[in-house]
Order: structure tokens, then C-alpha cells, then sequence
DNA sequence: GTCTATAGTTAGATAGAC
DNA sequence: GTCTATCTAACTATAGAC
């Protein structure tokens, strides 16, 4: 698969050079992410089309091409764009425990306002569960650092002895994680049904001593 | 979407007809069922092609469309053999609580000896979502049709009881889903990570007093 | 019941003009 | 940087012979 970095190794990025003077490629490029982002997230990246994209940026299939070298790179470019702004949640560098849990609260309560990108990991995760999946890699990346991160949480919880008894800092990150998930495809199914940051809090609530 | 009832209403089908006299037909319709399974499993249903099933069962297309008349009925056909034994682990008729919740952590079990199905369902369930799908209303039911079971078996609990305070027996259910569909998530993405089973009988413990 | 042949659609990607 | 035109490949489904 090709990495997330590819977008920003291109040369019509306006990082990196010495002038800013690409201001309209930019735009173009956004404008193509955004377009890319609804038509992914309405039934993943298989039954997205190029075609599509092009249609609701406003451009040509080859217009689309030109700024990114393929389906696959603009794919990788999209949920790079979204990870940077899931990062303002829970960084990765929080050493606190007890924020870090809050946060992946808000982080829940933030996602049901943006049902697309919600749609667009909850798909994409299980279509690439395949190995031959374009972001087979890096969906397995992205839960590895996410565990990771929550993990961190969990152990520093427990050492403050904020931790139910049985529970470990693993199995707590990578339950957390499940019912993340788990509750999105319940909501994108039915949204009236649940309130999916209530669900994670009265979880997170039997996992920790937090007073949440 | 076609309901899965198709394949039984089919005349080339045994039952209902006073003689067995289609065996054969049986027999090449349970093949093609199960080369579907393994080929929806693979990326689910989008990305599966019925050249792939012909393939794998040693037909041509048009003789998988003779059995089954499109591409989504094979689908329902597929759901369908799958849910019927999926009922033999928390059958909707039990009426206890425990042994219901026993039975789903039995379900885990079973499932990790079954990935193909887990693949199947985690890919179907979230490419569903999508309201174009073939399979979207049967999705919609199905978790309307799962979620009443679990909450029937730990309102039982709660009328005994064994439900931990804050814990409400549709917040149980929904929770309960939630977590394992998260789980295959991760565990489809890497096999010795965790123990669905496992994971599954801690959480529960955390809902309910059962002594699992 | 199964096949060959083919229709009809859509897809991602490239060539080359402007 | 964007377009038109085109290529190649894959897909679902149908028609009709055997």
C-alpha cells in the first residue's frame, strides 16, 4: 500500500518550498479530499468511483489524476487528512490517564457530528481486514498505535489504582477500542437508537473507578 | 433486497415437493453456497464476483445464475444458511438469562473457529450500512431481531437481579453487540492478538454477577 | 442443467491537445 | 492544470444451443 506521506511528497505541495506560491493547486487538492471523503464513506473505498469524486468536485476523471497518482494515493491521502484531526483528542504524548479516557468521551461525542467520516472508518476497517487491501497496512498500523496510545492511559490509571479488579491495561485498550467500533456500526444503522459517547461513558464507567 | 426465503421458494428445492427427487441440485446449490461464503468473505460482497465463484466451484457464471437468479439473491442464500446456525447457540426461545449469555460467549468461541463467516459478517455489517445495499435492510432487521434477544436475557438477569447497578438491560444488549463486532474487528486484522471468547466472558463479567 | 457467446455497463488509468 | 478521447479490463446478466 502506498503510505499517507504520498500526497505530501508531492511536488505541487506548497510545504517545503521556499514560496507559497501554489495556493490555487492547494485548494484544488482540498477541494478533491473533501469530495473524496463523502464518496468513500458511502460504502467504502471498493464501491467508490473516481467518476464519482470528479462529479461532485466539479472536474474531469484525469483532472482528479493529476493530483493524485491513483485511486489507491488518494484513499491514503484522505485518512491521513482525517487522523490529524482525530490527534487534537487524545495526543499521543498525554501522560494523564484520567484526561486521556475524557477525551476518548469527546472524541465519541465529536464523531456522531460527522456521520461521513464515521461511515468512511467504519467501512474501510472492515473491508481492510483483507490482506490485498490497499489500507490493509495501514489499518493494522493504525490500531496498533491506537491500542498503544490507549493502553498508555489504562497503565497509568493503574498505577493510581483507578482500574476495576481482573481488568488490565491491554484488555481494557483494546475492549475500549472495540466498543468504539462497535457502537458505530449500531448507530450508522439506526441513528436514533443510541448515544454512542453515553454508551462508551457508562462502559468506561464499569472498566475504571473514574467518577465519569 | 430479496429476502433469504428465495432459495427455499425455488422449485428446484426438495422440500415442500412430495418427492426428493432433486438431490442433485441440493447438492450443487449447497456447493455454490458454499464457494460464495468463502468469496463474500474476501473482501465482502462488492468486491466478490460470481467468475470467482464459478471458479471455485467448477461452473461457469451462467450456471451459478441458474441456481440463483442474481448476484444478491446468492447473497441472501448465503445470510441465510449462515443465521440458521447461528440460532443453535442462543436459540430465541430460551428464556434464561444465564444460559443466554453463556451461549453468546459459547457463539465467540465458535466463531473463532469459523473466520470465513466472522470475515463475512464484520464486511457485510458495515458495508450494509450503506441504505443502497442489497443486503441493508437485512442488516437493519437483524440487529433489531439480535439486540430484543440479548435484551430479553438480561432482563431476565435483572429481574434476578445479576445486573450491576447503572446497567440497564437494552444498554446491556446494545453494549454486548457493540463488543463483539469490535472485537472481530481487531482480530481479523491480527489473529493472535486476543481471545474473542475471553474478551467477551471479562466484559461480561463487568455487566453482570454471574460467576463467569 | 450447463454451456458458449455476447450484450451492456462501469471501472481505473493513459495519451496527448490546449 | 485541465480537458477529450481512448484503452483495457472486469463485472452482471441474458440468449440460445445442447
Amino acid at each position: 500500500m502506498a503510505t499517507a506521506a504520498d500526497s505530501k511528497a508531492s511536488p505541487s505541495s506548497g510545504r517545503g518550498g521556499p514560496r507559497g506560491s501554489y495556493a490555487k493547486s492547494e485548494e484544488t487538492r482540498a477541494a478533491i479530499l473533501d469530495a473524496a471523503l463523502e464518496v468513500f464513506s458511502q460504502g467504502g473505498y471498493r464501491a467508490g468511483s473516481l467518476r464519482l469524486v470528479a462529479e461532485r468536485v466539479g472536474m474531469s476523471e484525469p483532472g482528479i489524476l493529476h493530483h493524485f497518482n491513483s485511486k489507491s494515493t488518494l484513499l491514503a491521502a484522505v485518512l491521513e487528512r482525517r487522523d490529524e484531526l482525530a490527534q487534537q483528542f487524545v495526543p499521543p504524548t498525554t501522560l494523564d490517564g484520567e484526561t486521556s479516557v475524557r477525551g476518548l468521551i469527546e472524541l465519541a461525542r465529536y464523531n456522531a457530528s460527522i456521520p461521513g467520516a464515521v461511515e468512511l472508518y467504519c467501512t474501510l476497517s472492515a473491508e481492510a481486514t483483507s490482506p490485498d487491501h490497499p489500507a490493509h497496512a495501514y489499518f493494522v498500523r493504525r490500531y496498533e498505535v491506537t491500542r498503544g496510545i490507549v493502553r498508555d492511559a489504562f497503565e497509568d490509571l493503574e498505577r493510581r489504582g483507578m482500574l476495576r479488579d481482573g481488568v488490565t491495561p491491554f484488555g481494557a485498550a483494546t475492549a475500549t477500542i472495540a466498543m468504539m467500533d462497535g457502537l458505530q456500526i449500531q448507530w450508522l444503522l439506526d441513528r436514533t437508537l443510541l448515544d454512542m459517547a453515553e454508551e462508551l461513558r457508562l462502559f468506561l464507567r464499569e472498566v475504571t473507578t473514574i467518577d465519569l
